[in-house]
This record gives C-alpha cells, sequence and structure tokens, in this order.
DNA sequence: CCGTTAAGTGAACAAACGTTCATTTACTGG
DNA sequence: CCAGTAAATGAACGTTTGTTCACTTAACGG
C-alpha cells in the first residue's frame, strides 16, 4: 500500500490509538501486550513500529495527548476571570469533559508509574498546570473573602480527586445522567469552597 | 529448617507479604514478577508457592486481608450513633487508618481490575460495605434534616475518593502535618455535606 | 511504465514470565 | 539417633514478552 490523500498511515495510526487506549485502561500497561493491540486493529505487532518507535513512547503519546487536549480545551472554553465564576465553570467543564473520555483519563491518573522518569516528569509537569490553574482561582476566591479558609492547593487537589472519583463507578446506563450528575457535583463544590454562602443562599447580611 | 515455635514460616511469609505489598504498590501487580518479590526477601521464587499457590492468590490475599483489616477496625473504634458525630468519626478514621497503609490502599483500589471474576466479587462485596456504612449515615443526616440534600450513594462515593486522593500526593516529610490534614479535610467534608450549618455555625434560628 | 517509498507481513530473537518438581537442608518429636 | 517433615533450593518447563529484520505489497510521481 501506500498513501493515499490524508494519508493511509495516519488512519492506520489512529485506530491503533485508540484500541491501545482502550485495552490499557482496562487491563493497564503491563497487562496489555503489543500483539494484543495488533490483534485488535488486525495487523501484525510489528507494524505498530511503524508508528512508535517502542511500546513505552505509545503510552506517553497516549498521555500527553490527553493532557494537552485537557488544557486546550480548557482555555478553548474561554473560563471567566471571576473567582467564582471561573470555579463553577471548572467543576462543569471538567466532568463534562471527563466524561466522554473516561478511557484516557483512567490512564493518565493510573499508568503515571509506569512512565520512566523521563516521561513522567514531562506528564507531571502537564498536569501542574492543570492543577495550579485550579489553585490560583481558589487562592484568589479565599483572598476576596467569597470562599471559606483553607489551603488552596489542599483544596485543588481535593476537587479535582472528588470529581475524578466519577469515573470509577459511573456508568452511561446507570440511574443518574449527566446533567444531574453535574448539578449534584457543583453544588458539593460550592459547599465544600464555600462558594454558596457568598452568592445562591447569602445567610446573614451581604458585607 | 523446620518450624520453631511461633513458626519460621510465618515469619517467612509475613516478609513476602510486605515485599509484595510494597513492590504491587509501586509498579502494579502486572508489573512486578514473583523471582522480584522473592529478591526483596532473599529466597528464590519457587519458595513463594509454599505460601501461596498462585500469584494472583497472593494479591487477593494482600487486598482481602486489607479490607477486612478496615472494616474490623472501623468497627472496633465504636463510632458514635448519631449522624453526625459519626460522620466526623468517619472522616478522621478513613484518613488516620489510611496513613498508615498507603501501599495496601493503593493496591486495594488500582488493583481491582488486576483480579480474576471471582476474587474481583469477594472484594467489591467488602468494598461495598464500607461504602454503604457511610451511605447509610449521610442518609440518616438528611433524614433529619442536619445535613444538607442530596443523593447520599454519590456523597458517600465522592467523599471516599477525595479521602483516598490524599494518598497520591501526601509524603510524610512534606509541609502538611497529619494532624493539619486531617483538620482541613474534615472542614472540606463538614462544609460539603451541610454538616457545619446545623452544629458549629447555625446562621438562622434552628428548627 | 517503471522506480521509489510508505505500509504491512511473518518468522525469528533473546529475555523474562508463572509455575512445577526432584532434591537438599535442618530442625523436631519419639 | 533415627524418621518425619516444614522450608527452601535450583534447574527446568512451555509460553509470552518487546523488538528486529528481511521481505512483500500496492499505490503514487515522473
Amino acid at each position: 500500500m501506500a498513501r493515499k490523500i490524508g494519508s493511509d498511515g495516519e488512519r492506520t495510526r489512529g485506530a491503533a490509538s485508540s484500541v491501545a487506549q482502550a485495552l490499557f485502561a482496562r487491563k493497564g500497561y503491563e497487562g496489555v501486550s503489543m500483539r494484543e493491540i495488533a490483534d485488535g486493529v488486525g495487523m501484525q505487532a510489528s507494524a505498530l513500529y511503524n508508528y512508535w518507535p517502542t511500546k513505552q513512547d505509545l503510552l506517553r503519546d497516549l498521555m500527553e495527548r490527553h493532557m494537552r487536549e485537557l488544557l486546550d480545551a480548557w482555555t478553548a472554553s474561554n473560563p471567566p476571570d471571576d473567582p467564582l465564576a471561573r470555579l463553577q465553570a471548572f467543576v462543569r467543564f471538567h466532568i463534562r469533559h471527563h466524561m466522554r473520555r473516561i478511557d484516557s483519563t483512567f490512564i493518565s491518573y493510573m499508568e503515571l508509574r509506569s512512565l520512566d522518569r523521563q516521561n513522567f516528569a514531562q506528564i507531571e509537569a502537564l498536569r501542574n498546570r492543570y492543577e495550579r490553574d485550579l489553585a490560583a482561582t481558589l487562592d484568589r476566591g479565599i483572598e476576596a473573602g467569597r470562599l471559606g479558609q483553607g489551603d488552596p492547593r489542599i483544596a485543588a487537589r481535593a476537587i479535582i480527586a472528588l470529581l475524578n472519583g466519577i469515573m470509577t463507578w459511573y456508568r452511561a446506563d446507570g440511574p443518574v445522567g449527566p446533567a444531574a450528575l453535574e448539578e449534584e457535583y457543583w453544588s458539593m463544590v460550592a459547599r465544600m469552597t464555600g462558594a454558596d454562602q457568598t452568592e445562591e443562599t447569602p445567610c446573614s447580611t451581604p458585607a
């Protein structure tokens, strides 16, 4: 075969990516062999090496793509500057974004340990950028007296852990729809950070 | 060698358990070989089969022990019946218990996928007992009007995910001590569930 | 119409895997 | 002091692992 317009190889590469993503998410990086991935695409394991030099590079590629897509999508969503509005935007964005990418989300926070030192540092840096954006938002909210006291970095990690927990139990055919889920989780985060006190249901005279 | 009093094999078994736990936590079940575990104890891989029939049984043993220890410890702590007091007791207990068992905690929620069907069902059942206890507490608190509205099963999962998140970043030599951590997280959970409204800082006339 | 080249095959590699087994070691109860 | 036995050895098993490589296939540009 040779390249058509749009490249034949590009299509195969994408298919292999998808299969690898699904398998890594279900059985873990170490639990999946190159042959298994190749089988899923319908080709030989050796052909995968036309696209990635090693299995490790394939994993790094998946995780890097996931993180860059996440950061880009967050920026592209044009989040408001106001701390409280931005916090709400973050929560809703995070849930919506990750719910459509359960496999790559799973991989990106379960398989950090399967990355070698260099790749780990690279992915970790991207992850930190995302986390720090949230921490900064919380910090500004606290500083302005519109969020409850607390360490913003701890709160940021807590919020992300809480939201990521969805992925471990959510099923599309389950009793809770995506919209209801988003409301439920936003209301939890709002209360947890004290964002509900200053906006929605003030219980004393506003300053 | 043969058994002394207290059994020589028991000691070896325990040592092998510890090494396996540390390795599984760091590199994952599939990423660790029987030879690697044996090396850590200072013996041959074949000797491990005196204690566990398969590698899978070794994993199941670690996870089952972790879950039973968790449930027993929670019961033994004699948690109060009052929903709000029990919720607070749960949060503090959970943090304290898991912080001293980071490795087995890691394994127990990362390696569920490495269990075969039967073992998975068994461990999942134990895990559900723990989760349902918390959900029931939340339910009673909501029913009594002393906690904010919300689905108690979702809230239970959210709380556990939030607390388990600690394990992914906490370092004993870090800036945050265990006591401060416990306070910070309890205050987050209290606000998140609305437990702070009815107890500590009532903002309107109690009914 | 031919030569270049991307894309994929299938066999092969050494290493590592979980597990088995005959054998050795060293202690204990009789 | 001997028989019995828990405990560990070390070689061996068949399989699977990630990866390499010489070779085929098929479409495009000139």
